[in-house]
DNA sequence: TCTTTTCTGTCTATTTAATAGACAATTGAT
DNA sequence: ATCAATTGTCTATTAAATAGACAGAAAAGA
């Protein structure tokens, strides 16, 4: 009798339609995917969309969703520190944002695309300044004063600028190639960095 | 009250079984995939697993059948061509064989690690061997006169061993440049092909 | 422009694939 | 030798998936 929200058939169903959307946006465009061409990529019946999703706005949106939220989680775990690590000890365990986004690369590949999942490019940038925000705290070299609000937005920024990079160019550099860079380019303003606690 | 052996719905299921098989067999190697493995990758509940399938090997035989009758099938259409055509003509176009396997190539690089797929590392080549006895008849350079039961195994055979370096290097070299070495080493012996048609 | 086709969103009723869970037997690892 | 995990088989249950109809909207063609 409890009707539940969430069960593993139901996501299961929902992932396929995501992957079918994903895959068919970078075929012909998001606005020219229809409907039909999800249920039929994704070989259910029409009827079954619409007992998931409104229509394909509703499943983009579930789909951004699921992964900005992915990246949000991956962060605090499996690694998370719990004291300050300067800078110049940082490890490439540290950034599993970047590993999460290699994972996912399918989808983040939706970033090279113009007419590509609504919102994705201005909320992506916005959910990487929110880890910053919410995730971790900075130490600047030689405790130069700022203003943390307008650092944090800076650093994200930046990092958001050599992860579209990085993307773009098909993941041409390795991860531990990358991580290297960032670490590289923190070191130049970051003396250190905490990573909060979830709780 | 009829009961549908193979429904849009039981073939989907199926493929979602297939391809976790195929993934965890790189990942872990055949012999220690677990049905309980297939399913919590598959997201599907164990029971379901045996609705279709009596074990792993079932699953495994599904998926090897799958593909290389698809492979069949894709030498047959659409570029079927009707006369024979002098190797000196011989086009991209005619060789589907390759653009299947390039598109299947997740399925196609188990061939590269040993515990893999049952069978595989011989059937793949006796498939290579069928198409080339059921679907292609050729001419050998002068008309040259040869046993064609033995021309044909030597001609597939070393198509297969092409293909296996195609395959094993990553396709390394693209789908055009692999058919244009495909058609010079043809040259050198076959005179001309004609592809048999299906009825 | 008008015509035709395709797609949409919503709605039924139906069924069957998928689920949950128990069971003894088997296997694998330590 | 022991313990945990997996297997294969079996129930009963259910809700996801299906089939199909419908009128209206949108897209494609003439």
């Amino acid at each position: 009798m409890i009707e539940q929200l969430s069960t593993p058939r139901k996501n299961r169903t929902k992932e396929h339609f995501q992957l079918a959307l994903t895959d068919l946006t970078k075929q012909k465009g998001f606005h020219s995917v229809t409907v039909k061409d999800i249920v039929d990529k994704a070989k259910y019946n029409r009827s079954t969309f619409y007992t998931h999703y409104q229509d394909k706005y509703e499943l983009a949106e579930d789909l951004l969703c699921s992964l900005l939220d992915g990246l949000m989680e991956a962060v605090g775990e499996p690694y998370q520190l719990k004291q300050k690590v300067n800078t110049d000890h940082l490890t490439a365990k540290s950034f599993n944002i970047i590993s999460y986004i290699y994972e996912n690369r399918n989808f983040f590949e939706l970033i090279t695309y113009q007419d590509t999942i609504p919102d994705l490019h201005t909320r992506f940038p916005e959910t990487i300044l929110k880890i910053y925000q919410e995730k971790f705290e900075f130490e600047t070299i030689n405790h130069l004063p700022v203003d943390m609000d307008y650092f944090k937005r800076y650093t994200a920024y930046g990092f958001f600028g050599l992860l579209s990079n990085w993307i773009s160019t098909g993941f041409e550099t390795s991860q531990e190639e990358f991580i290297e860079e960032v670490i590289r380019l923190s070191r130049t303003h970051i003396a250190a960095v905490r990573f909060v606690g979830e709780r």
